[in-house]
DNA sequence: CCCACTTTGTCCTCTCCCTGGAAAAAGTGG
DNA sequence: CCACTTTTTCCAGGGAGAGGACAAAGTGGG
């Protein structure tokens, strides 16, 4: 099949795409409430993108009183590819235009072993999706990489977790592998997106997302769009000072949020209890798999365990105080918490939050909600989507 | 004399206007090649802007090699009012329409007077300027105040330090005064936009001003546009936590950087050495004047006082401490440092360097200049002008 | 001083876009 | 079946703008 080539031709055609994108089918007349042309043009451009094939009939709208009107709605072949490249898994989904998740796959994957090898994997991803039947064809697809990216050129730039990867020519790549248009973003900024998109963000025009993974990044909306900072690197709050003169941490300093609280610092420290007899709970779970993670955490604190518990407390109290700063600096209308250890779920929240509130000024907190996101691993993939249809749908 | 009434038509116009004040008289074939237009639309534009009398002709241009060209420039008459309300002083300056200050008023007084006294003063410096010959009126009216600020309605909201300024109808009491359009915003902002109009963050899109005076304030400029926040208080870090459990603050936490380094923390540590005798010369100074402010600091640490170069560069790594997560944060392309204390000079500048550069990540801090403002006092005046200058030129 | 060339300003026409009205088409409900 | 509503199409007219032609003004060399 013929993947799409079309591109709106100018404003009027982007802005109705988008319409339909994040509204869904609908007729003419509805079309012509939101955008403030006059019946004729509005028709024309309509015309125009039925002619392309980015839009077709959808047959007959329900009747508002008189005629019934002709429903559009965007091609239901088009297909976009979401890509979330964490630092332990990889989250691959399709889409169709409206941004509706048909198929999603995670497999485990290790960041570090390099571009080739996991692009080798997204690939495969991709392939059997397709295969599985939900994609003819992908015409876009979003990537996200756990690291700053040189945005204009899709390109991953000095990034910690995943030293392979620096200048790494991601959206080149895998434009010319999938055939398609690519474009790359930090994995933060697409969760903020995701959210914003279809989560619990919409209609919030400036909010911070602070996902708690393997790490600790923040994506940042300004005026309903991403801030991505001078060097790509905006929203890099893991190396934050939270304790003075605190843990080492990988990046040389001491005391950083990302030492203190992130999945890795709460493994090890899960550990560290277990070991040292501080929890029953937790070395029953040592012993049974071997190793702890977040998840034990998470597991032992909804049994009860006061020791696993105590450390999700301690974590969110140190986050709060990062973000509580955060909120007097940026004085954002949302906070969303979202990542890997969402699974802390309201324990976290509640530390966070108390934090926060207790941190922050009254007039920035006053109506400040702080919530869980709720698109959960999707959040990334729909992100990814929709930055390559943001693109695919703004005129040449 | 009659003031001006006319509003650009359209957003040509508003273009042509804005080209005009950053750049001065310049001919319309100068403009042509800065606006994208053809050339007939341009002279349109250009005849119907001299109509209005927002612009007016101004002689011959040099010759680019051809035919002479008539240069145009904005009213010479116009003039705009920067009013910069601080805690302790107030400035009133007069600009041209290319806000070029022609002339300037500083006074003491304290903000905590209430708006009514203040307004008076101020009204009674717009007039001594006025009476000197240098406006007959005023075309508009930018106005700073030491707080935060509900910008569309020009109202103060819960600003900590001027309690009797709650809720007072700064834009509507002042435009009634004055008799021309008013738009208010928190000091800091005005600094930034000072500093990006005419200062040291021409051509930076993204960047923080950071102003030290009684209390310690950022301006935020994402884009070239000052972000302002959900409530109006975004930049407001004078209250995020530098020292854990700290100093009282009078925000009711501890550790707040304000409590730590600002000029009112200044002034009382310089006042406890010299009580301790710590240091002759800050004592010296205490005795000649009966007080201290950082002013006295500034000068002792000039002649050498280690006491006084210790607190300097002590506030100077807090201040950084904060600054390094605002910028890991923010990843700005510059950091202004700016307000009163600026008299302290490179020692605090240094000592600022130091500690951002050490606790930010290379990405973000590898090509990051931190420097100070180049306007001092008149960058919050510059930065009135600019903003109602802004306002009246945009389409109405 | 004349001439070729460049730049600037003006004029004019042609095209395209859009608005707004009229009328036709298609439904609804009594 | 009829009055009324909503949607869609059609059409004429106005207006804005692009772009070319040409006039005006200036430069510099011969």
């Amino acid at each position: 099949m013929r993947r799409m080539t079309a591109r709106p031709a100018n404003a009027h055609q982007a802005r109705l795409l988008k319409l339909l994108r994040d509204g869904g089918p609908r007729s003419r007349a509805q079309l012509g409430d939101r955008v403030d042309l006059s019946r004729s043009k509005l028709a024309v451009e309509v015309d125009r993108l039925l002619e392309t094939g980015l839009v077709v009939a959808d047959g007959l709208a329900a009747s508002r009183g008189g005629r019934r009107s002709h429903n559009v709605r965007l091609a239901p072949g088009l297909r976009f590819l979401g890509v979330d490249i964490g630092a332990t898994s990889v989250d691959v989904a399709v889409t169709n235009a409206e941004l509706e998740v048909l198929g999603h796959l995670n497999q485990p994957m290790d960041v570090r072993e390099g571009p080739v090898a996991v692009f080798e994997q997204v690939l495969a991803m991709a392939a059997k999706l397709r295969a599985s039947g939900l994609a003819e064809g992908y015409d876009g697809a979003g990537i996200g990489v756990p690291g700053p990216v040189r945005f204009p050129e899709g390109v991953p730039v000095a990034p910690p977790i995943m030293p392979g990867w620096d200048g790494f020519p991601v959206r080149e790549a895998l434009s010319q592998e999938l055939g398609c248009p690519v474009m790359v973003d930090n994995d933060v900024n697409l969760m903020a997106m995701g959210e914003q998109h279809a989560g619990v963000a919409r209609s919030v025009g400036d909010f911070l997302c602070i996902k708690i993974g393997t790490g600790i990044g923040c994506g940042i909306v300004v005026g309903g769009e991403v801030h991505r900072g001078t060097t790509g690197s905006a929203g890099d709050i893991g190396h934050i000072q939270a304790v003075p003169d605190g843990r080492p941490c990988a990046c040389g300093n001491r005391g950083c949020l990302e030492a203190h609280f992130s999945g890795a610092a709460l493994a090890r420290d899960a550990l560290e209890a277990a070991q040292q007899g501080l929890s029953p709970e937790l070395a029953t779970r040592l012993e049974a798999n071997g190793r702890l993670t977040a998840v034990d955490v998470a597991a032992a604190a909804a049994a009860g365990d006061p020791t696993s518990l105590g450390l999700i407390r301690q974590g969110g109290t140190r986050t709060g105080q990062v973000i509580a700063g955060l909120v007097s600096f940026f004085n954002p209308g949302l906070v969303v918490i979202g990542g890997g250890v969402t699974g802390l779920g309201h324990t976290l929240l509640a530390a966070i939050r108390t934090q926060v509130y207790r941190q922050s000024l009254p007039l920035a907190t006053g109506n400040l909600p702080i919530v869980l996101g709720e698109l959960g691993p999707k959040a990334g993939v729909i992100g990814a989507a929709r930055l390559i249809s943001d693109h695919l749908f703004s005129p040449a």
